[in-house]
DNA sequence: CGTTGTGAAGGAGTTCACAGCA
DNA sequence: TGCTGTGAACTCCTTCACAACG
Protein backbone atom coordinates (compact mmCIF):
# COMPACT_ATOMS: atom_id res chain seq x y z
CA UNK A 1 0.00 0.00 0.00
CA UNK A 2 1.48 3.02 1.02
CA UNK A 3 5.35 3.71 0.35
CA UNK A 4 5.81 6.92 -2.38
CA UNK A 5 3.76 9.42 -3.34
CA UNK A 6 0.07 8.91 -4.42
CA UNK A 7 0.10 8.92 -7.95
CA UNK A 8 -1.73 12.40 -9.51
CA UNK A 9 -3.96 10.27 -11.42
CA UNK A 10 -5.19 8.94 -8.41
CA UNK A 11 -4.98 12.41 -6.31
CA UNK A 12 -7.87 13.26 -9.50
CA UNK A 13 -10.26 10.88 -8.74
CA UNK A 14 -10.58 11.48 -4.36
CA UNK A 15 -12.73 14.26 -5.27
CA UNK A 16 -14.66 12.12 -7.64
CA UNK A 17 -15.14 9.12 -4.84
CA UNK A 18 -15.78 11.64 -1.96
CA UNK A 19 -18.94 13.13 -3.93
CA UNK A 20 -20.42 9.83 -4.69
CA UNK A 21 -20.09 8.73 -1.33
CA UNK A 22 -21.97 12.01 -0.27
CA UNK A 23 -24.97 11.20 -2.34
CA UNK A 24 -24.64 7.07 -1.23
CA UNK A 25 -25.01 8.36 2.48
CA UNK A 26 -27.29 11.06 1.54
CA UNK A 27 -29.19 8.15 -0.02
CA UNK A 28 -28.82 6.05 3.37
CA UNK A 29 -26.29 3.76 2.07
CA UNK A 30 -23.81 3.03 4.82
CA UNK A 31 -21.70 0.39 3.53
CA UNK A 32 -20.23 0.05 -0.24
CA UNK A 33 -18.21 -2.30 -1.87
CA UNK A 34 -15.36 -1.25 -4.38
CA UNK A 35 -18.15 -2.21 -7.63
CA UNK A 36 -20.60 0.03 -5.88
CA UNK A 37 -18.22 3.21 -5.94
CA UNK A 38 -16.65 2.42 -9.43
CA UNK A 39 -20.30 2.83 -10.83
CA UNK A 40 -21.21 5.56 -9.19
CA UNK A 41 -17.65 7.26 -9.56
CA UNK A 42 -17.75 5.98 -13.71
CA UNK A 43 -14.49 3.90 -13.07
CA UNK A 44 -14.00 -0.06 -12.25
CA UNK A 45 -13.72 -1.61 -9.34
CA UNK A 46 -9.95 -2.97 -9.52
CA UNK A 47 -8.80 1.03 -10.15
CA UNK A 48 -10.87 2.13 -6.94
CA UNK A 49 -9.11 -0.19 -4.97
CA UNK A 50 -5.88 0.40 -5.69
CA UNK A 51 -7.11 4.40 -5.53
CA UNK A 52 -8.05 3.23 -1.92
CA UNK A 53 -5.17 1.34 -0.69
CA UNK A 54 -2.54 4.34 -1.73
CA UNK A 55 -4.32 5.86 1.09
CA UNK A 56 -4.11 3.03 3.46
CA UNK A 57 -7.49 3.40 4.10
CA UNK A 58 -8.87 -0.08 4.79
CA UNK A 59 -12.30 -1.62 3.83
CA UNK A 60 -13.37 -4.79 5.19
CA UNK A 61 -12.92 -8.00 3.37
CA UNK A 62 -15.93 -9.70 2.33
CA UNK A 63 -18.16 -6.82 3.01
CA UNK A 64 -16.56 -2.97 1.49
CA UNK A 65 -15.93 0.25 2.64
CA UNK A 66 -17.70 2.27 5.56
CA UNK A 67 -19.16 5.41 3.84
CA UNK A 68 -18.58 7.39 6.05
CA UNK A 69 -15.64 6.65 7.64
CA UNK A 70 -14.37 6.70 3.96
CA UNK A 71 -15.72 10.25 3.06
CA UNK A 72 -13.92 11.09 6.27
CA UNK A 73 -10.88 9.73 4.93
CA UNK A 74 -10.80 10.96 1.78
CA UNK A 75 -11.62 14.94 2.73
CA UNK A 76 -9.13 14.54 5.38
CA UNK A 77 -6.74 13.65 2.96
CA UNK A 78 -7.64 16.23 0.56
CA UNK A 79 -7.36 18.69 3.04
CA UNK A 80 -11.18 19.82 3.35
CA UNK A 81 -11.28 19.58 7.15
CA UNK A 82 -12.75 23.11 7.08
CA UNK A 83 -14.32 25.87 4.76
CA UNK A 84 -10.98 27.32 2.98
CA UNK A 85 -10.94 30.84 1.92
CA UNK A 86 -10.47 31.17 -1.31
CA UNK A 87 -9.80 34.32 -3.34
CA UNK A 88 -11.41 35.23 -6.46
CA UNK A 89 -9.46 38.00 -8.75
CA UNK A 90 -11.50 38.90 -11.68
CA UNK A 91 -14.78 39.87 -11.67
CA UNK A 92 -16.21 39.61 -15.24
CA UNK A 93 -18.42 37.77 -16.99
CA UNK A 94 -16.71 34.46 -15.94
CA UNK A 95 -15.51 35.68 -12.95
CA UNK A 96 -18.99 37.02 -11.95
CA UNK A 97 -20.67 33.40 -12.34
CA UNK A 98 -18.04 31.68 -10.60
CA UNK A 99 -18.80 34.17 -7.73
CA UNK A 100 -22.59 33.67 -7.70
CA UNK A 101 -22.05 29.40 -8.73
CA UNK A 102 -23.08 28.15 -5.26
CA UNK A 103 -20.87 24.66 -5.65
CA UNK A 104 -17.80 26.04 -4.08
CA UNK A 105 -19.81 26.93 -1.21
CA UNK A 106 -21.52 23.45 -0.57
CA UNK A 107 -18.18 21.69 -1.49
CA UNK A 108 -16.26 23.43 1.48
CA UNK A 109 -14.95 26.65 0.06
CA UNK A 110 -15.95 30.21 0.77
CA UNK A 111 -14.85 33.09 -1.29
CA UNK A 112 -13.46 35.17 1.02
CA UNK A 113 -12.66 38.08 -1.44
CA UNK A 114 -13.15 39.53 -5.14
CA UNK A 115 -10.80 41.46 -6.74
CA UNK A 116 -11.25 43.19 -9.99
CA UNK A 117 -8.76 46.14 -11.64
CA UNK A 118 -11.80 47.99 -13.70
CA UNK A 119 -12.86 50.94 -11.28
CA UNK A 120 -16.33 49.97 -12.62
CA UNK A 121 -16.34 46.88 -10.93
CA UNK A 122 -14.87 47.99 -7.68
CA UNK A 123 -17.37 48.64 -4.96
CA UNK A 124 -19.84 46.73 -6.85
CA UNK A 125 -22.06 43.85 -5.13
CA UNK A 126 -21.77 40.37 -6.53
CA UNK A 127 -22.78 37.67 -5.02
CA UNK A 128 -22.99 39.52 -1.63
CA UNK A 129 -19.73 40.58 -1.57
CA UNK A 130 -18.76 44.14 -2.16
CA UNK A 131 -15.64 43.37 -5.31
CA UNK A 132 -12.37 45.22 -3.84
CA UNK A 133 -9.49 46.57 -6.12
CA UNK A 134 -6.69 44.20 -7.11
CA UNK A 135 -4.15 46.88 -5.36
CA UNK A 136 -5.39 45.76 -2.11
CA UNK A 137 -4.21 41.83 -3.19
CA UNK A 138 -1.72 41.53 -0.80
CA UNK A 139 -3.98 42.85 2.26
CA UNK A 140 -6.26 40.80 1.23
CA UNK A 141 -4.58 37.58 0.89
CA UNK A 142 -2.68 38.06 4.20
CA UNK A 143 -5.97 39.20 6.27
CA UNK A 144 -7.83 35.80 5.21
CA UNK A 145 -4.49 33.63 5.14
CA UNK A 146 -6.24 32.83 1.76
CA UNK A 147 -3.69 29.87 0.19
CA UNK A 148 -6.28 29.49 -3.11
CA UNK A 149 -7.05 31.66 -5.62
CA UNK A 150 -9.36 31.56 -8.59
CA UNK A 151 -7.68 33.71 -11.48
CA UNK A 152 -10.70 34.78 -14.29
CA UNK A 153 -8.76 37.67 -15.68
CA UNK A 154 -7.46 38.48 -19.88
CA UNK A 155 -4.43 36.48 -20.88
CA UNK A 156 -2.62 39.89 -20.52
CA UNK A 157 -2.53 40.69 -17.58
CA UNK A 158 -2.37 36.89 -16.00
CA UNK A 159 1.46 36.38 -15.81
CA UNK A 160 2.34 39.12 -13.61
CA UNK A 161 -0.93 38.93 -11.59
CA UNK A 162 0.10 34.93 -10.83
CA UNK A 163 3.58 36.58 -9.60
CA UNK A 164 1.77 38.66 -7.55
CA UNK A 165 -0.17 36.14 -5.74
CA UNK A 166 2.21 33.55 -5.43
CA UNK A 167 4.40 36.56 -3.60
CA UNK A 168 1.69 37.09 -1.57
CA UNK A 169 1.53 33.59 -0.40
CA UNK A 170 -0.99 31.89 -2.66
CA UNK A 171 0.18 27.71 -3.03
CA UNK A 172 -2.43 26.95 -5.50
CA UNK A 173 -4.06 28.70 -8.37
CA UNK A 174 -7.24 27.43 -10.45
CA UNK A 175 -6.89 29.53 -13.64
CA UNK A 176 -9.69 30.47 -16.68
CA UNK A 177 -6.97 32.44 -18.63
CA UNK A 178 -6.49 30.53 -21.96
CA UNK A 179 -2.78 30.70 -21.67
CA UNK A 180 0.16 29.03 -20.16
CA UNK A 181 1.09 30.69 -17.31
CA UNK A 182 3.95 29.57 -14.57
CA UNK A 183 4.30 28.99 -11.14
CA UNK A 184 7.42 28.37 -9.13
CA UNK A 185 8.00 24.56 -7.29
CA UNK A 186 6.06 24.33 -4.80
CA UNK A 187 3.22 25.97 -6.10
CA UNK A 188 -0.04 23.94 -8.05
CA UNK A 189 -1.73 25.46 -10.78
CA UNK A 190 -4.90 23.92 -12.45
CA UNK A 191 -5.95 25.51 -15.73
CA UNK A 192 -9.69 24.59 -16.48
CA UNK A 193 -10.20 26.25 -20.43
CA UNK A 194 -13.52 26.18 -21.70
CA UNK A 195 -13.52 26.76 -25.06
CA UNK A 196 -10.69 24.38 -25.25
CA UNK A 197 -12.77 21.86 -23.53
CA UNK A 198 -15.46 22.15 -26.31
CA UNK A 199 -12.50 21.87 -28.99
CA UNK A 200 -11.44 18.67 -27.95
CA UNK A 201 -15.37 17.38 -27.69
CA UNK A 202 -15.58 19.01 -31.42
CA UNK A 203 -12.63 16.36 -32.70
CA UNK A 204 -14.47 13.31 -31.13
CA UNK A 205 -17.53 14.80 -32.56
CA UNK A 206 -16.53 15.07 -36.08
CA UNK A 207 -14.25 11.71 -35.83
CA UNK A 208 -17.87 9.71 -35.15
CA UNK A 209 -19.66 11.30 -38.15
CA UNK A 210 -16.23 10.88 -40.22
CA UNK A 211 -16.01 7.07 -39.16
CA UNK A 212 -17.94 3.98 -40.43
CA UNK A 213 -20.20 2.84 -38.17
CA UNK A 214 -18.64 0.46 -36.23
CA UNK A 215 -21.50 -2.23 -36.44
CA UNK A 216 -24.45 -3.69 -37.97
CA UNK A 217 -25.22 -3.16 -41.20
CA UNK A 218 -27.83 -0.41 -42.19
CA UNK B 1 3.71 8.99 -38.19
CA UNK B 2 -0.09 7.97 -38.80
CA UNK B 3 -0.94 5.00 -37.88
CA UNK B 4 -3.87 4.33 -35.52
CA UNK B 5 -6.30 6.83 -33.57
CA UNK B 6 -4.87 9.67 -32.29
CA UNK B 7 -3.76 9.22 -28.61
CA UNK B 8 -6.60 10.82 -26.47
CA UNK B 9 -3.94 13.00 -24.94
CA UNK B 10 -2.41 14.38 -27.69
CA UNK B 11 -5.85 15.31 -28.95
CA UNK B 12 -6.51 17.33 -25.35
CA UNK B 13 -3.14 19.28 -25.90
CA UNK B 14 -4.26 20.13 -29.72
CA UNK B 15 -6.52 23.40 -28.75
CA UNK B 16 -3.51 24.57 -26.22
CA UNK B 17 -0.97 24.48 -29.87
CA UNK B 18 -3.30 26.04 -31.59
CA UNK B 19 -4.04 28.89 -29.47
CA UNK B 20 -0.59 29.34 -28.69
CA UNK B 21 -0.45 29.43 -32.54
CA UNK B 22 -2.81 32.27 -33.13
CA UNK B 23 -1.29 34.48 -30.45
CA UNK B 24 2.45 33.69 -32.09
CA UNK B 25 0.86 35.37 -35.53
CA UNK B 26 -0.91 37.89 -33.27
CA UNK B 27 2.48 39.01 -32.47
CA UNK B 28 3.75 38.25 -35.62
CA UNK B 29 5.67 35.79 -35.98
CA UNK B 30 5.80 33.49 -38.86
CA UNK B 31 7.70 30.51 -38.09
CA UNK B 32 8.02 28.90 -34.70
CA UNK B 33 10.40 25.65 -33.74
CA UNK B 34 8.99 23.09 -31.29
CA UNK B 35 10.85 24.46 -28.90
CA UNK B 36 9.36 27.81 -29.39
CA UNK B 37 6.09 26.38 -29.46
CA UNK B 38 6.44 24.03 -26.31
CA UNK B 39 7.50 27.19 -24.37
CA UNK B 40 4.20 29.09 -25.06
CA UNK B 41 2.24 26.13 -24.55
CA UNK B 42 4.10 24.92 -21.03
CA UNK B 43 5.32 21.61 -22.35
CA UNK B 44 8.43 20.24 -23.65
CA UNK B 45 9.99 20.26 -27.39
CA UNK B 46 9.82 16.48 -28.07
CA UNK B 47 6.44 16.09 -26.87
CA UNK B 48 5.22 18.88 -29.37
CA UNK B 49 7.08 17.02 -32.24
CA UNK B 50 5.70 13.64 -31.19
CA UNK B 51 1.85 14.93 -30.32
CA UNK B 52 1.87 17.27 -34.13
CA UNK B 53 3.19 14.11 -36.25
CA UNK B 54 0.11 12.43 -35.73
CA UNK B 55 -1.47 14.93 -37.88
CA UNK B 56 1.25 13.81 -40.35
CA UNK B 57 2.39 17.42 -40.43
CA UNK B 58 5.45 18.80 -42.03
CA UNK B 59 7.76 21.03 -40.18
CA UNK B 60 10.64 22.09 -42.07
CA UNK B 61 13.47 20.51 -41.30
CA UNK B 62 16.36 23.09 -39.77
CA UNK B 63 13.73 25.80 -39.58
CA UNK B 64 10.53 25.14 -37.92
CA UNK B 65 6.61 25.03 -38.43
CA UNK B 66 4.71 27.83 -40.49
CA UNK B 67 2.40 29.45 -38.10
CA UNK B 68 -0.15 30.13 -39.70
CA UNK B 69 -0.27 26.56 -41.96
CA UNK B 70 0.25 24.77 -39.00
CA UNK B 71 -2.67 26.46 -37.41
CA UNK B 72 -4.85 25.50 -40.30
CA UNK B 73 -4.05 22.16 -40.15
CA UNK B 74 -5.11 22.19 -36.54
CA UNK B 75 -8.28 23.89 -36.91
CA UNK B 76 -9.25 21.08 -39.41
CA UNK B 77 -8.42 18.66 -37.38
CA UNK B 78 -10.31 19.54 -34.44
CA UNK B 79 -13.51 20.10 -36.70
CA UNK B 80 -13.15 23.66 -36.42
CA UNK B 81 -13.99 24.71 -39.94
CA UNK B 82 -16.65 26.75 -39.31
CA UNK B 83 -18.99 28.21 -36.25
CA UNK B 84 -20.36 25.33 -34.77
CA UNK B 85 -24.04 25.57 -33.18
CA UNK B 86 -23.88 24.72 -29.12
CA UNK B 87 -27.07 24.08 -27.37
CA UNK B 88 -26.79 25.20 -23.86
CA UNK B 89 -29.40 23.89 -21.03
CA UNK B 90 -29.49 25.05 -17.96
CA UNK B 91 -29.22 28.53 -17.17
CA UNK B 92 -28.89 29.39 -13.66
CA UNK B 93 -26.11 30.77 -12.34
CA UNK B 94 -23.89 28.92 -14.03
CA UNK B 95 -25.39 28.67 -17.32
CA UNK B 96 -25.89 32.31 -17.21
CA UNK B 97 -22.36 32.77 -16.76
CA UNK B 98 -21.84 30.52 -19.95
CA UNK B 99 -23.75 32.21 -22.00
CA UNK B 100 -21.70 35.58 -21.03
CA UNK B 101 -18.71 34.29 -21.32
CA UNK B 102 -17.55 35.43 -25.06
CA UNK B 103 -14.13 33.17 -25.16
CA UNK B 104 -16.46 30.39 -26.65
CA UNK B 105 -17.60 32.93 -29.63
CA UNK B 106 -13.92 34.08 -29.93
CA UNK B 107 -12.88 30.56 -30.19
CA UNK B 108 -15.20 29.12 -33.00
CA UNK B 109 -18.55 27.73 -31.09
CA UNK B 110 -21.53 29.92 -31.43
CA UNK B 111 -24.68 29.32 -28.44
CA UNK B 112 -27.39 28.64 -30.90
CA UNK B 113 -29.88 28.18 -28.41
CA UNK B 114 -30.37 29.06 -24.73
CA UNK B 115 -32.76 26.32 -22.86
CA UNK B 116 -34.45 26.06 -18.96
CA UNK B 117 -36.97 24.21 -17.26
CA UNK B 118 -37.86 26.92 -15.04
CA UNK B 119 -41.30 28.87 -15.61
CA UNK B 120 -40.07 32.03 -14.19
CA UNK B 121 -36.58 31.90 -16.43
CA UNK B 122 -38.13 30.77 -20.11
CA UNK B 123 -38.54 34.16 -21.72
CA UNK B 124 -36.30 36.12 -20.51
CA UNK B 125 -33.22 37.68 -21.69
CA UNK B 126 -29.84 36.53 -21.15
CA UNK B 127 -26.88 37.30 -23.16
CA UNK B 128 -28.91 38.79 -26.42
CA UNK B 129 -31.12 35.62 -26.56
CA UNK B 130 -34.47 34.89 -25.01
CA UNK B 131 -34.33 31.33 -23.16
CA UNK B 132 -36.61 29.00 -24.05
CA UNK B 133 -38.59 26.00 -22.72
CA UNK B 134 -36.61 22.60 -22.43
CA UNK B 135 -39.58 21.36 -23.46
CA UNK B 136 -38.65 22.12 -27.14
CA UNK B 137 -35.09 20.87 -27.02
CA UNK B 138 -35.74 18.50 -29.85
CA UNK B 139 -36.93 20.90 -32.34
CA UNK B 140 -34.02 23.52 -31.17
CA UNK B 141 -31.49 20.45 -31.76
CA UNK B 142 -32.64 20.03 -35.32
CA UNK B 143 -33.49 23.90 -36.31
CA UNK B 144 -29.69 24.37 -35.85
CA UNK B 145 -28.32 21.06 -36.49
CA UNK B 146 -26.28 21.23 -33.01
CA UNK B 147 -24.15 18.46 -32.24
CA UNK B 148 -22.43 19.94 -29.24
CA UNK B 149 -24.33 20.29 -25.89
CA UNK B 150 -23.47 22.39 -22.51
CA UNK B 151 -25.28 20.68 -19.87
CA UNK B 152 -25.68 22.83 -16.72
CA UNK B 153 -28.52 21.55 -14.56
CA UNK B 154 -28.93 19.79 -11.24
CA UNK B 155 -27.51 16.83 -10.77
CA UNK B 156 -31.15 14.89 -10.08
CA UNK B 157 -32.53 16.43 -13.30
CA UNK B 158 -28.74 15.34 -15.39
CA UNK B 159 -28.75 11.87 -16.65
CA UNK B 160 -32.59 11.78 -17.97
CA UNK B 161 -31.40 15.09 -19.91
CA UNK B 162 -28.19 13.71 -21.22
CA UNK B 163 -30.56 10.43 -22.69
CA UNK B 164 -32.84 13.16 -24.22
CA UNK B 165 -30.03 15.51 -25.97
CA UNK B 166 -28.60 11.87 -27.26
CA UNK B 167 -32.13 10.85 -28.92
CA UNK B 168 -32.00 14.28 -30.42
CA UNK B 169 -28.70 13.75 -32.45
CA UNK B 170 -26.10 15.37 -29.89
CA UNK B 171 -23.05 13.83 -30.22
CA UNK B 172 -20.90 15.50 -27.41
CA UNK B 173 -21.74 17.04 -24.45
CA UNK B 174 -19.62 19.33 -21.83
CA UNK B 175 -21.09 18.39 -18.27
CA UNK B 176 -20.78 20.77 -15.73
CA UNK B 177 -22.81 18.09 -13.40
CA UNK B 178 -21.04 17.03 -10.57
CA UNK B 179 -22.12 13.49 -10.99
CA UNK B 180 -21.37 10.42 -13.33
CA UNK B 181 -23.29 10.40 -16.64
CA UNK B 182 -23.37 7.42 -18.84
CA UNK B 183 -23.68 8.14 -22.30
CA UNK B 184 -23.83 5.16 -25.10
CA UNK B 185 -20.83 4.74 -27.78
CA UNK B 186 -20.19 7.06 -30.19
CA UNK B 187 -21.33 9.92 -28.18
CA UNK B 188 -18.43 11.82 -26.19
CA UNK B 189 -18.74 13.35 -22.40
CA UNK B 190 -16.28 15.36 -21.39
CA UNK B 191 -17.01 16.84 -17.35
CA UNK B 192 -15.95 19.93 -15.87
CA UNK B 193 -16.40 20.04 -11.71
CA UNK B 194 -15.25 23.56 -10.59
CA UNK B 195 -15.34 22.30 -7.06
CA UNK B 196 -13.45 19.13 -7.87
CA UNK B 197 -10.46 21.17 -9.37
CA UNK B 198 -10.60 23.12 -5.79
CA UNK B 199 -10.33 19.94 -4.12
CA UNK B 200 -7.63 18.76 -6.42
CA UNK B 201 -5.46 21.87 -5.57
CA UNK B 202 -6.38 21.66 -2.04
CA UNK B 203 -5.03 18.03 -1.78
CA UNK B 204 -1.50 19.78 -3.57
CA UNK B 205 -1.73 23.10 -1.61
CA UNK B 206 -1.63 21.09 1.62
CA UNK B 207 1.02 18.62 0.39
CA UNK B 208 3.48 21.45 0.35
CA UNK B 209 2.64 22.77 3.76
CA UNK B 210 2.90 19.43 5.56
CA UNK B 211 6.26 18.40 3.58
CA UNK B 212 9.59 19.36 4.88
CA UNK B 213 11.12 22.32 2.47
CA UNK B 214 12.44 20.78 -0.55
CA UNK B 215 15.84 22.80 -0.28
CA UNK B 216 17.97 25.14 0.84
CA UNK B 217 18.12 26.29 4.64
CA UNK B 218 17.30 29.87 4.10
C1' DC C 1 -18.56 -16.91 0.75
C1' DG C 2 -17.71 -12.33 -0.95
C1' DT C 3 -14.86 -8.61 -1.22
C1' DT C 4 -10.52 -6.42 -0.24
C1' DG C 5 -5.60 -5.51 -1.09
C1' DT C 6 -1.85 -6.14 -4.12
C1' DG C 7 1.96 -8.25 -6.91
C1' DA C 8 2.54 -8.92 -11.71
C1' DA C 9 1.31 -8.16 -16.51
C1' DG C 10 -0.12 -5.09 -19.84
C1' DG C 11 -0.88 -0.72 -22.08
C1' DA C 12 -0.50 4.26 -22.67
C1' DG C 13 2.07 8.28 -22.69
C1' DT C 14 6.57 10.61 -22.27
C1' DT C 15 11.26 11.37 -23.03
C1' DC C 16 15.59 10.23 -25.13
C1' DA C 17 18.70 10.34 -28.66
C1' DC C 18 19.92 10.42 -33.17
C1' DA C 19 19.37 9.63 -38.15
C1' DG C 20 17.58 12.34 -41.91
C1' DC C 21 16.86 16.30 -44.34
C1' DA C 22 16.40 21.40 -45.67
C1' DT D 1 24.36 23.59 -39.31
C1' DG D 2 19.83 23.31 -36.98
C1' DC D 3 15.62 21.40 -36.33
C1' DT D 4 12.30 17.80 -37.53
C1' DG D 5 10.51 13.09 -37.29
C1' DT D 6 10.67 8.81 -34.96
C1' DG D 7 12.19 4.09 -33.13
C1' DA D 8 13.50 2.61 -28.64
C1' DA D 9 13.78 3.09 -23.67
C1' DC D 10 11.52 4.45 -19.91
C1' DT D 11 7.98 5.88 -16.65
C1' DC D 12 3.41 6.05 -15.23
C1' DC D 13 -1.13 4.23 -15.01
C1' DT D 14 -4.54 0.56 -15.55
C1' DT D 15 -6.17 -3.95 -15.42
C1' DC D 16 -5.78 -8.72 -14.19
C1' DA D 17 -6.03 -12.35 -11.21
C1' DC D 18 -5.71 -14.34 -6.94
C1' DA D 19 -4.20 -15.00 -2.12
C1' DA D 20 -5.73 -13.18 2.25
C1' DC D 21 -9.18 -12.65 5.33
C1' DG D 22 -13.42 -10.87 7.80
Amino acid sequence: MRDGPIPAATVARLPVYLQALLEAAEAGVDVVASDDLARAAGYNAAKVRKDLSYLGTHGTRGVGYDVEGLARELSLALGLVEDRPVVLVGVGNLGRALASYDGFRRRGFRLAALLDAAPTVIGQEVAGSRVRSVAELEEVVAEHASSLAVLAIPAAQAQPMVDRLVAAGVRAILSFVPTHLSVPDGVTLRRVDLATELQILSFYEQLVVDAPAPTAPF
